[in-house]
DNA sequence: TAGTGGTCTAGACCACGAC
DNA sequence: TCGTGGTCTAGACCACTAG
């Protein structure tokens, strides 16, 4: 009643906040010290206590479930999942990593094999960028970008150097990854810490709008030592 | 018409699939041609079409979406995804490999490190298997498998060394993925046919049930030149 | 102003599982 | 038998966009 009072207070505060988000946040909050496998309320029970109908609670408990922190059970209940491994992506969960910008150009009428990656016309923009990545001074990896300037807002422009994930530039949209094995490139060495001859992972992102059309690619080389790619689905 | 009548068929005839599901089905056959960024009829529309409610359209529609065929504006319709780079991971994509298996055992009390990966006592029995990846009989990878054998049914069990994706066995849970860059072992190099001091991505994947119980471990050499490993998301 | 997607309700019936 | 999740309906109001 608490929870429920709490809620329509935002509302009436105009936040407004959906009612299934807000449902799904304070479920998040009871669930995340609880063991896996432990059942949560049922949904007719869950509607009662939110004052939301049925289906409003089942809307939350779906994208929890998509997100990984419940599962169901047919006919028997609706448990916490096991979130020792909670979905992650260590390629674009950045948020210890800090970068530093290198080389940061515009060009135009260039004769860069990446300019046909991203679909651009010879007479078209293309921002360039280098930077390192680090993580407590160790370094993770290195990493040269391409973003087609015609896809960004001024206000993102201005912002590019210093963006960290670069999907953040971009609205929802796909991104396609590559990985290749390669020895790690002699002018690349050292920025890396790593000696010569080291095998290495180099990773291609091609990153497209939902309507098709190429928006950055970046390739980045890994420093295996400092940085574990992994990946939980 | 046409298309509800075939659904109600099917119904009358106990195939019984949810209209949801049968909707979806439809919609990807009248998309599937359509280029990019096509408007799709609005939901209002489909929902009379097929007779159903709008909520069970929506249903349909918003699985599309979350599948990447098709994307919403908002206050504007709903629209055909570009579909050229639909949703893919090789990793798992095993639909034209053939494999062979070169050892299969089960073992108890081995001193094998994978056991504890598996968090397996000593005392459990663990199925051992280690088979190559081919596709048009050039040599995509070599893999070792470990499967705890109290998770798998008899009949599972007795179909393992012929299954493709060991996925197939256990019912949904979490795959969790790290990528290596290594030279490929001396031992692997000739079944691979690469040269020693190759660089290769060693995959390695550890498959844990929903209820947080590990099942399988799997160790993938992957041959560069015959598989790209690529993720779409 | 008319149409769209986004949210939400208050019911309903079903199959299945546990008791 | 009772409770669960799975499916489905027929409405409703909202904010936003385009003509």
């Amino acid at each position: 009643m608490n929870v429920i009072l709490e809620y329509y207070i935002d509302k009436v505060m105009k936040m407004s906040v959906p009612l299934y988000q807000y449902i799904k946040e304070q479920l998040i909050e009871i669930i995340q010290d609880q063991a896996a496998n432990t059942p949560v309320q049922s949904e007719r029970n869950l509607a009662m206590e939110f004052r939301a109908s049925r289906m409003t609670v089942r809307r939350a408990i779906n994208e929890l479930v998509d997100e990984g922190y419940l599962y169901r059970d047919a006919n028997k209940g609706t448990f916490v999942s096991d979130q020792s491994l909670l979905k992650r992506n260590t390629l674009v969960n950045s948020d210890t990593y800090s970068y530093k910008t290198l080389y940061f150009d515009v060009k135009i009428n260039t004769e860069n094999p990446m300019r046909k990656k991203l679909n651009a016309r010879a007479d078209e923009a293309v921002i360039h960028l280098f930077r390192t990545i680090k993580e407590d001074e160790l370094p993770i990896g290195v990493e040269e970008i391409y973003i087609k300037r015609s896809e960004l807002s001024d206000a993102d422009f201005a912002n590019v150097s210093k963006t960290k994930k670069v999907m953040d530039l971009l609205g929802t949209g796909t991104s396609h990854y590559t990985f290749t094995p390669e020895l790690v490139p002699a002018k690349y060495a050292s920025l890396l810490a790593l000696r010569i001859g080291t095998p290495i992972i180099v990773t291609e992102c091609l990153i497209n709008t939902i309507q098709g059309r190429p928006l950055a690619y970046l390739r980045t080389y890994n420093n295996p030592e400092n940085r574990v790619i992994e990946i939980t689905s």
